[in-house]
DNA sequence: TATTGTGAACCGGTTCACAGCG
DNA sequence: CGCTGTGAACCGGTTCACAATA
C-alpha cells in the first residue's frame, strides 16, 4: 500500500514528531518537519497524505495526533515480540540494547546453535537451543527475529525460523536469504553501507555548487 | 554517476561473484548471477553495463575479471582506513569484527568522549580521546568513520569528525545528521529496519499468488 | 547459436502548482 | 490569508525486445 520509499521516510518523520512532542511543541508544519528530516515540504505532505487527512489547512499539523496516526500507520500499536537468532557479538550487543521498550518492542528470546552457549545469559535472556524451536516461538508469542548468525549460516537459520512460525526477519548477515512470499525480510547490512560509502568517497561529485 | 539503486545491487553482485570465485567457477552468466542475487537477468546486465563492457556476447562473463572490475567500480582498489567514533557496545562489537581485512578495510583508531574509556583497549585498538582529533585523523590517514554514539550525541560527533578531515561517515545512530555537501554519509539504522518490518508484518499483502 | 549490451517503452515515485479549506 | 491535500507534469529507474557479436 505505502510505497517503500515513503515508508522509510515515515519512520524519520515519526522520530522528528516524537522529538517535537518531548520538546513540548503542540503544532508543527510540513516545512518544519522537512527541515529536521532532510526532505522537502512537498514530500512531507505527500508522504503524510498516505496515512490519511492528518493536518489542518491553514494551521498545520497537531503534534500529538500526528504522532499517534504515524504510529498507527506503521503498525506500532502494540508491543511486538522479538527474538535473537545467533548470540555472537552482534547478538549480544542487541540483547543489551536498553531502548527497545521505548519503541514498543520486547526482546523475548535468544537462540544459538552452539550447545556451549545454550543456558548462558545475554542481557535479560537465557539462550535457548534450536530443538523444538516452533514450540518456543509459540510460547514466547514471537512475531519477528533478528538474524545475527554468520553469513554462511544465515539461510539455514532463516529456514528454521520460518518453519517455526516467525513472520518477519531483520537480517544482519551480509547475504541474500530466500524466504516464502508471506515472510518479510528487511536487511541491515553495514558492509554494504560501507561499500557504498567507499564508492562515493572514491568518486567525489564535481563541486559546482558553492557552499551557501 | 552510478544510480544509487544500482550501486546497492552491485555490492550484492560482487558478493555473488566472489562466492563463485571461491567455488572455482570460471564463467557465469547474467541469469546465474540474477538467480543468486534476487534480481532479473535484465537488471543484472543493465547494472553491470554501468561498469563497462564486462561480458562476452554468446558466452557470458568470466568470473575473475568481472570480480576485479566490480571492485574497481566500487572503489575497492586499496585499503581504506576506518575509525570508530563511540566505544559503546556497538562500537566494541565492530572493533572485534574479524573480517574487515577480507574486505580491504583496516580499522585504525577508536575514539570516545568519555575520559574513563580513553586508554582502554577494544579489539586491536587503544581508545583515544577527542583532543586534537584532526592530528590523530591525519596520523592514521583515516578515510572514514563508524559513528556509533548515542543519537543525542551523533550530530556533535559528526561535526567533530568533519572538522578533523574525515571524508565519509557510516552512521549507526537512529537520527538524521547534517554534514557539508562534500562529506558522504551512509546510514545503518536497525531501528528503522525494524519499524519497516513492523509495517509489513502488520499489513500482510493479499495473497493472490499461489506458491509455486 | 547463445548471450551480452542498449535504445525505447513503461512505470512508479518525486516535484510542483494550485485548488481546497480552516 | 496560510497551509494542507492532490491531480498533473516530470524524471529516473526498471523492463523489455532486439541488435550486436563472439
Amino acid at each position: 500500500m505505502i510505497p517503500t520509499a515513503t515508508l522509510g521516510r515515515l519512520v524519520t518523520y515519526l522520530r522528528v514528531v516524537a522529538e517535537l512532542e518531548t520538546e513540548g511543541v503542540l503544532t508543527t508544519s510540513s516545512e518544519a518537519i522537512a527541515g529536521r528530516a532532510h526532505a522537502t515540504a512537498f514530500q512531507v505532505r505527500k508522504d503524510l497524505a498516505y496515512c490519511g487527512r492528518l493536518g489542518t489547512r491553514g494551521s498545520g499539523y497537531q503534534v500529538a495526533p500526528l504522532a499517534r496516526e504515524l504510529r498507527r500507520a506503521l503498525g506500532l500499536t502494540r508491543v511486538w515480540h522479538v527474538a535473537i537468532m545467533g548470540v555472537g557479538r552482534l547478538g549480544q550487543a542487541l540483547a543489551d540494547y536498553p531502548n527497545f521498550d521505548r519503541y514498543d518492542f520486547a526482546l523475548r528470546a535468544a537462540y544459538d546453535a552452539d550447545p556451549a552457549k545454550v543456558g548462558s545469559t545475554v542481557g535479560p535472556l537465557v539462550v535457548e537451543g534450536l530443538d523444538d524451536l516452533a514450540a518456543s516461538v509459540a510460547r514466547h508469542a514471537l512475531d519477528m527475529a533478528f538474524l545475527t548468525v554468520p553469513a554462511a549460516a544465515a539461510q539455514g537459520a532463516a529456514d528454521a525460523l520460518v518453519a517455526a512460525g516467525i513472520r518477519g526477519i531483520l537480517n544482519f548477515a551480509p547475504t541474500v536469504i530466500e524466504v516464502p512470499a508471506h515472510i518479510r525480510v528487511e536487511s541491515v547490512d553495514f558492509l554494504a553501507g560501507l561499500t557504498r560509502l567507499t564508492y562515493y568517497v572514491g568518486n567525489p561529485p564535481a563541486e559546482h555548487d558553492a557552499p551557501s
